[in-house]
DNA sequence: CCCAATTAATCC
DNA sequence: GATTAATTGGGT
C-alpha cells in the first residue's frame, strides 16, 4: 500500500509535490483524487497524480489534510492524456490537469443542486404511476405520452373527503408523479398550507432530492430511426465497425464530399457501439453553430447523449459532467473540451470537420483536440473516425503513410450532384470597366435569375466592416490601431473605426489629420459595403448580413437562419460563420466575392485554407431538388487552390501541395514550433529572443530545421510587440526536449514572455 | 552603513 | 501564486 502521494497543486509551477498519506486516508487516495495539502503556510487544493512509496523530500515531508470525495474525480486513462498533453504540447502538468477537468466540476461549491420534493406516500392512492426511468431501449419511441393516472383513483375514501384545495394537490402529484415544492404550488395553483396538512396526515411526504438541471427540458424531439445507408456510407460504416472489433482499434479518415451524409454514418458506428456496451464522444468545432447537428443526435439516442453545450450553466455542466461518470449519459458530444468526458470504456470517438482550426487551443496546453483524439483512442483501445470533407494535409498524409485507414464517400445522397463552379476573373472585368468592380456581371446576372426564380442566393465574403481602411487621398495617411499593427476598419452602420485585433474604437476623422483634407478613400471591401451594394443593385430582395457584428444578440444567429429556411429571406451575406453547415435546399446560388483574399495571407496553409473554404462553401449550394451552381470571384482565377475547388479535385490539390511543403520541410513533412516572445519594449523583446535562440541554437540536433528570431507577420498587437522563432522537425520532442531545457534555464527579462505552440496552426 | 525597493528562490 | 531571503542602490 503506498505511503506517498504524488501531488499538483492549482498554482502553476509546473512540477509535483510529495506528501505523506495518513493512515485514515490509505483506502480512499488514488490517482485522480482531488487533495486538500498545506503548502507554505496556506493550504491549497491539488490532484493526486502518482503514488509511491518512496520520496527524495523524506526529511520535510508534509501530510495530505483530506480528500475531495470518494471517487477520484480524474479517471487512470484521462490523467494519464493529461500527462501525455503537457508532454507533448511543453505545457505546465498543473496546466493540463486543469484542462482535462471542467472547472464547474473542479471548483470548491460545485455539487449537485438539492431541492425539496413532495411525493406521494404508497398506499395513498394505489393508481400512482411513477415516471419511468426511459433507460433502456435507445430505440424505443419517446413521443408516446406516458400513461396517465386514472382520474378517480382508486376509490380512496381519505381522499373523497379533502378539503378541495388539498384534493386538486394530489390530483397534480397523481398526475405528474414526484415535484419539488415550487413546482407543485405552481401546477396546483395552491399555497404551501394544503401541502404542509397534507404532510401532518401522512399523505404525502416532503424530504431534499438531488436535482439535475436538464439544459433541455421542454425540448422533446421526435425520435429517429437509422437510415437506409447508400452504398459508400455502408462501405464506410463497415470499416469503421470492422476497425472496432481488432484488438487495437484504429483511426479511420472519413473523406465525404459535403451533403454525402456523414452525420448518418456517425450515428449508425455509434449505435454499433452502444450495441456492445460501450460509450462514444462525438466531437464537432463550434458547438452553438451547428444546432441542427446535435438535435441528430439527440433525437436518435435522447437521454443517453450529454450535449456540453459553451451555454451551459456551471450547475448544468456539473450535472451533465456526472451523468457522463456515473453512466447515466453513454455518449458526449461537444466543442474541443468534449474529449475529456469521462465516458468509461469508450468504443468510437468521432472527430467532426477534423480539418477545422477550432480544435487548436489558443491558450496553454496547446492541444489539438483532433491529435489528442487519436492519443486517447490509442490509450483506452478505442477507434477514432475523422470526418471531413476536406481532411487536413496532415490527415491526409497519415492516410499515405498507413498510419489511418480510409473511407471514402464521394457521391451526395439522394443521387445529388455537386453544384457547378464558376470561376470569373476579375482582372478581365476590371478591364471592361475600367476599374475594380465588386461584383462580375456573371453575378449580378445569376442573382437576379434566382431572384426571379424565387429561389435564395449565398454570398461570402470574409471580411467584416464597411472597409478595410481608410486613407487619405492626398498624402496618403492611413488610420492605424495605436496598439497593433494593423489599420483601422472603417464601420459604417456604427460610425465607428475599430481595430479587428484589439477592438480598440476610435472616432472616424472629419478630416486628415496629417494634411487636414477632408477626403478620405475607402479601400478594401467588407460586408457592409456589399450589403450597401446589393441595396442599389436589387432593391427589392430582402438582404441579411451575418458577421459578428450583427450576431451580436444571443439568438440573432437562430434568428436570422429561420427567416433564411422560411423564405422570408433571399440574399444571406456573411463572413466565414456562413460557410459551414448550414443546410436550405432552396439555396441555388453561391456566390464568393474575394476568393483570393485568404491566398495572400503570409502562411504556408494559404493554399489549404483557400481549398477548404471554397470548398465548404460550394456544400451550400444545391441541397434540395433544384441543381446548385458556385460563381467563384477571384484575381488570381488559376491558382492551384481555387482551379483545384472548382474541379472537385482533392486528391489533385493534395498532391500538388504536397510538392511544395516537402520541398521547404513543411507539416506534413515535418512538426512545426513555434516559439513567440511578446512584451511592451520592442529591443527587449527582439534581445529576450536572441538570447534564447542563442541557448537553444547550441543544443538543437542537427535535424531540426531553424533560423534567427524575426519580428511576427503581426508584428504588434494589444500593445505587445512579437518576434517569433520557427522549428521544424520530424520528432516532436527533438524541439520540445531543448526547448524545455532553455525555458528552465534561462530567465526571461520581467515583461517579456513566451508562448511554445506546437503543431502551431496559427502562424500570426 | 542603513533601509527601502527590487529581484531571486522556495514551496514536498 | 505567495512568502521569504538576497541583492541592489541611493541616501546619509
Amino acid at each position: 500500500m503506498a505511503t506517498i502521494a504524488k501531488v499538483v497543486v492549482e498554482i502553476s509551477l509546473d512540477r509535483e509535490f510529495d506528501y505523506r498519506i495518513p493512515a485514515h486516508l490509505r483506502d480512499s487516495i488514488k490517482v485522480g483524487s482531488q487533495v486538500n495539502v498545506p503548502f507554505q503556510s496556506r493550504e491549497l487544493r491539488g490532484f493526486v497524480v502518482g503514488l509511491s512509496n518512496f520520496s527524495a523530500f523524506a526529511d520535510k515531508l508534509k501530510e495530505i489534510a483530506g480528500v475531495v470525495g470518494e471517487k477520484p474525480l480524474i479517471p487512470d486513462e484521462i490523467m494519464k492524456l493529461a500527462y501525455w498533453i503537457a508532454d507533448y504540447y511543453c505545457a505546465p502538468i498543473e496546466n493540463a490537469v486543469r484542462t482535462v477537468l471542467p472547472s464547474a466540476v473542479r471548483k470548491r461549491g460545485a455539487s449537485h443542486k438539492k431541492q425539496l420534493v413532495v411525493k406521494l406516500v404508497d398506499g395513498a392512492s394505489s393508481s400512482v404511476q411513477e415516471k419511468q426511468p426511459a433507460l433502456t431501449d435507445p430505440l424505443l419511441a419517446m413521443d408516446e405520452p406516458t400513461p396517465s393516472a386514472q382520474p378517480n383513483g382508486a376509490g380512496c375514501s381519505v381522499y373523497e373527503k379533502l378539503p378541495p384545495k388539498q384534493k386538486l394537490v394530489v390530483e397534480t402529484l397523481r398526475q405528474h408523479g414526484t415535484m419539488t415544492v415550487s413546482e407543485l404550488k405552481e401546477r396546483s395553483g395552491c399555497s404551501e398550507s394544503p401541502i404542509k396538512t397534507l404532510e401532518k396526515q401522512g399523505l404525502v411526504k416532503i424530504e431534499e432530492a438531488t436535482i439535475l438541471r436538464d439544459p433541455h427540458a421542454g425540448m422533446e424531439l421526435l425520435r429517429t430511426k437509422p437510415f437506409e445507408l447508400m452504398v459508400e456510407q455502408k462501405s464506410a460504416l463497415d470499416t469503421i465497425c470492422a476497425s472496432m472489433d481488432k484488438e487495437k482499434p484504429g483511426t479511420v479518415l472519413l473523406h465525404g464530399v459535403t451533403g454525402s451524409g456523414k452525420t448518418e454514418v456517425y450515428l449508425q458506428a455509434i449505435q454499433y457501439a452502444l450495441d456492445r456496451g460501450q460509450g462514444a464522444i462525438v466531437l464537432v468545432p463550434e458547438i452553438s453553430l451547428t444546432p441542427q447537428t446535435v438535435d441528430r443526435f439527440r433525437s436518435r439516442f435522447g437521454d443517453c447523449v450529454a450535449v456540453l453545450h459553451s451555454s451551459l450553466s456551471d450547475g448544468e455542466r456539473h450535472d451533465e459532467w456526472h451523468r457522463i461518470r456515473n453512466g447515466e449519459a453513454r455518449i458526449a458530444i461537444g466543442a474541443r473540451s468534449a474529449l475529456f468526458s469521462p465516458i468509461e470504456n469508450p468504443g468510437l470517438i468521432v472527430v467532426d470537420e477534423e480539418h477545422e482550426p477550432t480544435y487548436k487551443q489558443d491558450e496553454a496546453p496547446r492541444y489539438n483536440a483532433r491529435d489528442v483524439a487519436v492519443m486517447r483512442g490509442h490509450l483506452q483501445n478505442c477507434c477514432v473516425v475523422l470526418g471531413s470533407a476536406t481532411p487536413a494535409l496532415e490527415s491526409f498524409a497519415n492516410v499515405k503513410s498507413g498510419r489511418y485507414e480510409l473511407a471514402e464517400m464521394l457521391m451526395r445522397v439522394d443521387d445529388r450532384s455537386m453544384p457547378l463552379m464558376r470561376v470569373v476573373d476579375m482582372c478581365i472585368e476590371k478591364e471592361k470597366d475600367g476599374r475594380p468592380q465588386i461584383f462580375s456581371r456573371e453575378l449580378v446576372e445569376g442573382i437576379y435569375d434566382r431572384l426571379n426564380l424565387n429561389e435564395q442566393v449565398i454570398l461570402f465574403l470574409n471580411r467584416r466592416g464597411f472597409s478595410s481602411s481608410l486613407q487619405c487621398e492626398k498624402c496618403g495617411y492611413v488610420a492605424e490601431c495605436a496598439e497593433c499593427s494593423v489599420s483601422m476598419t472603417y464601420h459604417k452602420g456604427a460610425h465607428k473605426l475599430l481595430c479587428h485585433i484589439c477592438g480598440a474604437e476610435e472616432q472616424v476623422p472629419a478630416r486628415c489629420p496629417d494634411c487636414k483634407d477632408p477626403e478620405f478613400k475607402y479601400a478594401g471591401v467588407g460586408t457592409e459595403k456589399i450589403e450597401e451594394v446589393l441595396g442599389k443593385l436589387c432593391p427589392n430582395a430582402r438582404v441579411a448580413r451575418m458577421d459578428s457584428d450583427t450576431m451580436r444578440k444571443k439568438d440573432s444567429y437562430r434568428t436570422v437562419l429561420d427567416k433564411f429556411k422560411t423564405g422570408k429571406i433571399d440574399i444571406l451575406l456573411g463572413t466565414q460563420m456562413i460557410a459551414k453547415g448550414l443546410d436550405f435546399p432552396n439555396v441555388t446560388l453561391v456566390g464568393v466575392l474575394n476568393a483570393d483574399m485568404s491566398l495572400h495571407v503570409p502562411d504556408f496553409r494559404a493554399g489549404e485554407r483557400t481549398f477548404q473554404l471554397l470548398t465548404q462553401v460550394a456544400g451550400r449550394a444545391g441541397r434540395g431538388e433544384k441543381a446548385g451552381e458556385v460563381i467563384v470571384q477571384a484575381y488570381t482565377p488559376h491558382h492551384p487552390a481555387i482551379q483545384a475547388a472548382r474541379s472537385l479535385d482533392y486528391d489533385g490539390f493534395c498532391s500538388q501541395d504536397l510538392e511544395f511543403r516537402r520541398e521547404l520541410n513543411y507539416p506534413p513533412f515535418s512538426h512545426l514550433v513555434l516559439l513567440t516572445f511578446k512584451g511592451g519594449d520592442e529591443p527587449e523583446v527582439m534581445g529576450a529572443a536572441d538570447r534564447f535562440y542563442e541557448h537553444l541554437e547550441a543544443i538543437l540536433p542537427a535535424s531540426v530545421t531553424h533560423c534567427p528570431p524575426m519580428p511576427a507577420p503581426l508584428a504588434r498587437a494589444k500593445g505587445l510587440w512579437r518576434y517569433q522563432i520557427m522549428l521544424r522537425c520530424e520528432h516532436t520532442v527533438k524541439m520540445t526536449r531543448p526547448i524545455r531545457h532553455v525555458v528552465q534555464s534561462i530567465r526571461l527579462p520581467k515583461g517579456v514572455a513566451c508562448t511554445v505552440d506546437v503543431d502551431a496552426l496559427s502562424l500570426l
